[in-house]
RNA sequence: GGAGGGGUUCCCGAGUGGCCAAAGGGAUCAGACUGUAAAUCUGACGGCUCAGCCUUCGGAGGUUCGAAUCCUCCCCCCUCCA
């Protein structure tokens, strides 16, 4: 057994979407020597800076951040290549002799580097694209008991009105032959070889968060956003079924520009798409319990989280 | 001034005598989450000492065993005529 104190040290910051967490960790890094390493699902995509929320070069400060802009819109990715990913770019940093400083609000990730993946095989385009098709003909239903079939336990675990897990656990098995469930039995809880400092930034008021939000979306409206995405837009081979089209903003702006509504209504339906997403990032923020957790907007935030970091045994 | 239409639980919106605390949608809140996760779902959603009770359907009265639904008067909004 590894004792903690040799580990090389990681830091993760966490946080729902508008909770600061971009300035606080470039602040941070500066002063820990550290290199950044977006923890984002829609930071992966070129082209796609304001409606994300992505840092600007200037706004980077001169420090190192990684996986950003590091696919087209038209491509996915996956929980799979994040872990992945990121691994090794943690042990290059560390290599270096600098700190990983994970930074994000993609709780999926987070929780796959701490509690590990199964060995699950990829996603395959052809059998979601039968999947899709075998949907769209029998219905949620039919896929569900399917399902049930095939894999008893996830059908049990699964809603019925879930088509996207569904789906998830029937390719798995088309793929493999084995049900999704004998997966994660045989998966082992693998920690990652680093002394994990766990950082939450969020504000502590809901109402003030809100209204951070609806500013922050109207001022990318300002800024851009919907050349942005008429620009993707007029590309001609995305859709609003891709992941990054489907992506808080994007998706709203995309029914905008195909004439879904106004404005207006783009506007508020953003607004709100965003809040929903900080609400499912606070779902899973709460179980978190090894963190130390930072109000959101208050002065001099960066010192206090450093003297924290510093009494954690850092 | 005259003729119509309308005011329903946070919002939109059904409901026209009992099966109505009131369809449905939205918002909100809570939860789930293993290769799409900024995704995809689930639940709660007037209040309470909660298998029951209390308060709600513009306001005040009335009819009735019983009203959001019927009658009377009043207030407000919209359309049209003058």
């Amino acid at each position: 057994m590894l004792n903690k104190e040799n580990l090389p040290p990681a830091i993760f910051l966490m946080g729902p979407t508008a909770s600061g967490k971009t300035a606080l960790s470039v602040e941070l890094a500066e002063i820990l020597n550290a290199e950044i390493i977006s923890v984002d699902s829609a930071l992966v995509y070129k082209g796609m800076d304001i409606g994300t929320a992505k840092p600007t070069l200037e706004e980077r400060k001169g420090i190192p951040h990684h996986l950003i802009d590091i696919l087209d819109p038209s491509e996915s990715y996956s929980t799979g290549s994040f872990r992945k990913g990121s691994l090794q770019l943690m042990q290059d940093i560390t290599s270096r002799g600098k700190v990983p400083l994970l930074v994000g609000g993609t709780m999926l990730y987070f929780n796959a580097l701490f509690n590990g993946l199964a060995s699950l095989p990829e996603a395959s385009p052809a059998i979601r694209k039968k999947l899709d098709e075998e949907l769209a003909a029998d219905g949620k239903a039919a896929m569900h008991a399917r399902l049930k079939s095939i894999d008893p336990e996830s059908a049990e675990r699964i809603h019925p009105n879930d088509p996207q897990r569904v789906q998830r656990a029937l390719e798995v098995y088309e793929i493999s032959g084995k049900p999704i469930t004998q997966f994660f039995r045989e998966a082992e809880q693998n920690q990652i070889p680093y002394h994990k400092i766990k950082l939450i930034v969020a504000p502590e008021d809901r109402k003030q968060l809100h209204e951070k939000i609806a500013q922050r979306f109207k001022l990318m409206v300002e800024q851009g956003l919907i050349a942005e995405v008429d620009a993707l837009y007029q590309r001609g081979d995305l859709n609003e079924k891709l992941p990054a089209i489907r992506a808080v903003g994007y998706r709203q702006t995309w029914s905008y520009l195909g004439g879904e509504y106004d404005l207006d209504t783009m506007i508020e339906k953003g607004i709100i798409a965003t809040r929903q997403l900080a609400k499912r990032q606070f779902t899973w923020l709460r179980r978190e319990e090894d963190a130390l957790m930072f109000a959101s907007y208050q002065s001099n935030l960066s010192v206090k989280v450093l003297q924290c970091i510093q009494k954690s045994g850092f």
